[in-house]
DNA sequence: GCATATTTGTCCGTATGTATA
DNA sequence: CTATACATACGGACAAATATG
């Protein structure tokens, strides 16, 4: 089964059999196959992936380090589920990370990028295929941040972009979230392209000030 | 030896045994003990420290995500050599942070924080004790951060700063790198309380431009 | 280039401590 | 309070990959 797989990749690739599993299981968390605060046994999962539970833990220790599962000693490692003060810490991170991307004279190759994602979502909104929007979205969202041209930045908002998935996740109705921010993005993406950077970080400002409180209005009662 | 300490701060605490093997091979990083570019024996260090393998595996992986370590397939792993693109990244990312943070209104906490590092820099200046001033400068940049006042941007700041701490560890002389700079923080600071952002942020990229600069300058031939 | 020694990657069994029904 | 289930940590084992002579 993984096993041989494993040795496979092992072979021709660089990872190791953890981060192998770490994937797996980032992809699940990821889609919400696994939901936010249900716990992960060890037992149950290194059987059903065929590895060892000490090989197991090194994966639940990669993906705790990126904030998507939450070690409780003694008790096990849980699926995070963010709180109100996560999420607000999350947008003050975003508007940091993608203020600083929108006042750079941006490359034309990103905004090719941005440009696609963002397409992408106005499509998948046609289609009334909010899973598409969401997804077109984020992406929409990393091609921003990339504008800054670091690698470690946008290894950041990756992360922050998974654990954002979190809280959609828990929320009632992701769809009606995501919907009135494409024309949004419609508007930044102007603002970017037309070389005004002042306003599109205000504008910018503006948004993530709004998303954040639709997030937080829509996420509170759940907890 | 290390286990009834381990029991003990578990007992009271909430950290892992993994975990607090990791805390204890940071510190060794930071203060250079461990160089960069030097493997790390999973045997030798599980039996200095009194630990299991796997448990020391753990750990190593923690310290993986954070960058300090390098993990080479088969290999073993290796405290990180942060090569010259990697400083230029961080480099970049202190742009963002910092730029985002001295635009903010400052609170009067958090300003009392970043004058106490900074007038422990100068103090230990006249001292000439230049280990002194490194470290009093890298937590005058830490708090500097802090104005962001997200428990995130705060974290991967540390995460930052301790990995150019490995740039410094390999440089010739890591003193007079620091020196002029601690000037320089004072005329920030000076900008930023009174009240004058885009000033502050326009002196503050000068400052990185010019320390990335006589870093790489430094760095380049020790590769 | 080959044979050998070393080290990592992975797994297993087990003992202990902790949380919860 | 006891019992149970589970995570934590250890030590040993072996194969595979790598380094060494």
């Amino acid at each position: 089964m993984l096993a041989e797989l494993s040795q496979d990749r092992v072979r021709l690739g660089r990872s190791s059999t953890a981060e192998r599993v770490a994937d797996i299981l980032r992809e699940r968390i990821s889609e919400g196959a696994f939901r936010p605060g249900q716990r992960l046994s060890e037992e149950g999962i290194s059987e059903a992936l065929g590895v060892s539970r000490n090989t197991l833990r090194e994966s639940f220790r990669l993906l705790g380090h990126e904030r998507l599962l939450e070690h409780k000693l003694n008790r096990g490692v849980f699926v995070r589920l963010p709180s109100a003060e996560d999420v607000a810490d999350l947008y003050r991170v975003r508007r940091v990370l993608e203020g600083a991307a929108v006042r750079r004279k941006p490359g034309e190759r990103t905004l090719a990028v941005i440009n696609e994602a963002l397409t992408d979502a106005e499509r998948a909104a046609e289609q009334d295929d909010w899973q598409a929007v969401g997804t077109a979205n984020i992406r929409f969202h990393q091609a921003i941040v990339s504008l800054n041209e670091s690698p470690r930045l946008n290894e950041s908002m990756r992360q922050l972009l998974a654990e954002l998935r979190l809280v959609f996740h828990v929320m009632d109705n992701p769809r009606a979230f995501h919907e009135p921010f494409v024309a949004r993005n419609r508007v930044l993406l102007g603002l970017i392209e037309a070389g005004r950077p002042e306003e599109a970080a205000a504008y910018l400002d503006d948004y993530l000030d709004e998303a954040e409180r639709q997030l937080i209005h829509a996420y509170e009662p759940n907890r």
